[in-house]
DNA sequence: CGATGTCATGACACCGATGTCATAGCGCGT
DNA sequence: ACGCGCTATGACATCGGTGTCATGACATCG
């Protein structure tokens, strides 16, 4: 690879002339320009990042650690590929500021990751993105305190700087809009008990309910260990069998997530019961491979991983300017509801449908 | 961040025995050896990777393609994630290497692709790899030739090194086991024609029902330009409508890939057909979240991304140490049948199922 | 006892880019 | 004609490691 020298004597110019035109820097004058930008075309000649940042103290590098690209093939969990979504906007946000991205893989091994963070150290870093797979609390190494680190989908006990999926908020939002369709039976399928979105989900459902004056039913609410291929589509049949055989079942059912909804669509199909005009189902992520691809599509929650890989760099990126470093709250990204033919809607008395038009020809 | 030299001032040696202790160069005494590691502790400190670089002109760095991470929220197009697998596979096989992988995405732009393998270029990457998110032609600017480059899932016109599922082959397979498996009409829903995989594994289908003796019926066979929430359901409902009215229906339904097979489902169960009693359904990549959260769970055959991944990384180490630089033919990769329950097998009469017992009593 | 070899360590140059400072040429006002 | 300011350019040091070579202290051998 050409160095700056090449470039130099080629044009039959000092280093430092190169160097000013490369950076725009002191006054060139216009032939000892072209002959140093032709030059350089003719050598294909780009800088090295590795000279560069020895004079300048900065590596123009922002680490991120992830299992969202090597856990995929594992046994498939709860999740789906939420991560990857927040590494995606993670991406988008820092692409603008001229930071290139190194990524690191935890390859599930968590016991790898202060390996990982001295690798991006002896890289020397402008700052570090964790990204959990699913919102959870975890406990990373220390990190120099001069390289800024920011958690995304998860938080610790030392109040890092982390961004949050607002669960409690999305789920009474989505149980919201149920009753407003005119649901009053509304079937909780939760994630487990011991993971974050398990337990804050259900809150969300609560509001909602009190909200609306209604009161909850403990019969309609349950936390499923489901994991495909596993004993998780019994458990979910048993749960399912037991909240349609009450005396009042529900009308709807919320799910975990949507990867929870498709199963439930199985599930329900080979009961019998049509959707939605026997049942509605309801998701939680808009994880679209899935939600736009059933079979009636499916109504189901934003879960906004793309936002929260934005903030994630936004707040870096502040950190990195040495603003915002004594912001101690988790940041909290929330999204829409999409709402789709899987669920029913009551319909207001005054608006004829163009489904009871056909119905009545 | 600590440099060499404080080590050294705080370790009361020269700088050269502190990286003999950290490269475990010359000899060094016991005592020094322990007050330099101590001071390496107390200091956090951790060698800066340019430094190092510029004298061993080495930088460790694999820079990585993709349009994996970012082009997850547009439309979904007929493929899943597969890329991502890849990303996965070459990551896994780079790691015993000691190498660094550096993620650049086009965020779905080609044109960003020669801006991005110029910061590379900066980063003096020791090889690149462009992974693409279907099999492909692409065509990519020039690279420095001594900067080795491996295409996985994609090929170009130059001979460049590439990895490629072999499409044909792996339907091939697929078909074969249907045969076995007591089908006879084997209705194939290709993805469209101008895709690459929309090609070969048609050829595939023909090779193996040419082996079985069999003949092939046009009328079985059509390419689907389906997607998503687009007209692509109609177009889908409506083929296979057509193959279910013909004189001899087919009893198996092939799908371009698992995605097509969950929208197959859905448009089955509208039609009030019963999966796989009625009619038998197989998918293409063995997209797990897909194939075996679906009820009944799908047969399909597993596109071996991981291992794509995999052997791209392995020919490009091989290229970086001067090795196969003379092999121009693609490697081809293929991968196993998943047999599930949604594909009926003709039960050989001499063995009594768990599902005949029970049906008798 | 002196020559030779080995061990332990340090001085110094170098990798490629860039900040600092110096310098040369030129136009212009007085 | 002289000094001033401005433009255009180059020499040199510097960043943090490491390769090369040198040096001093011992041990070993003839």
């Amino acid at each position: 690879m050409a160095t700056i020298y090449d470039v130099a004597k080629a044009a039959g110019v000092s280093a430092k002339t190169v160097s000013r035109v490369l950076n725009s820097d002191g006054p060139v004058g216009a032939a000892t320009r072209d002959a140093v930008t032709s030059a350089i075309q003719a050598l294909g000649y780009v800088p090295s990042n590795a000279a560069r940042m020895m004079r300048a103290q900065k590596s123009g590098i922002i680490g991120l650690i992830t299992g969202a690209i090597s856990t995929k093939n594992q046994p498939l969990t709860q999740q789906g590929l939420p991560d990857l979504y927040i590494v995606q906007g993670i991406q988008r946000a820092l692409e603008p500021s001229g930071m290139t991205v190194m990524i690191a893989d935890t390859a599930g091994r968590q016991d790898r990751v202060p390996h990982l963070i001295d690798t991006f150290l002896s890289h020397r870093v402008e700052g570090l993105i964790y990204v959990a797979e699913y919102h959870q609390e975890v406990n990373l190494p220390r990190v120099p305190p001069d390289t800024p680190l920011v958690l995304a989908n998860c938080f610790d006990a030392h109040g890092t700087p982390s961004v949050l999926p607002d669960d409690r908020r999305l789920q009474g939002d989505l149980v919201r809009r149920l009753i407003a369709a005119g649901h009053r039976r509304i079937g909780m399928l939760s994630l487990r008990a011991n993971m974050v979105a398990g337990q804050l989900r259900p809150l969300g459902y609560r509001d909602a309910m009190a909200q609306a004056g209604l009161t909850v039913d403990p019969a309609l609410m349950a936390h499923v260990d489901f994991d495909p291929g596993d004993t998780g589509p019994q458990l979910l049949w048993d749960t399912i069998d037991r909240m349609l055989r009450l005396p009042e079942p529900p009308t709807v059912l919320c799910c975990g997530n949507d990867q929870m909804a498709m199963m439930v669509y199985g599930i329900l199909r080979s009961m019998g019961r049509k959707m939605p005009e026997d049942i509605s189902v309801a998701g939680f992520d808009n994880y679209r491979t899935i939600a736009e691809t059933l079979y009636p599509p499916l109504t189901t929650v934003e879960l906004p991983y793309n936002a929260m890989g934005v903030r994630a760099a936004e707040k870096l990126l502040d950190l990195t300017a040495g603003n915002g470093r004594d912001i101690r709250e988790p940041v909290l990204v929330a999204g829409p509801v999409h709402w789709r033919a899987s669920v029913t809607e009551a319909r207001p008395h005054n608006v004829v449908s163009l489904k009871t038009l056909r119905e009545e020809n």
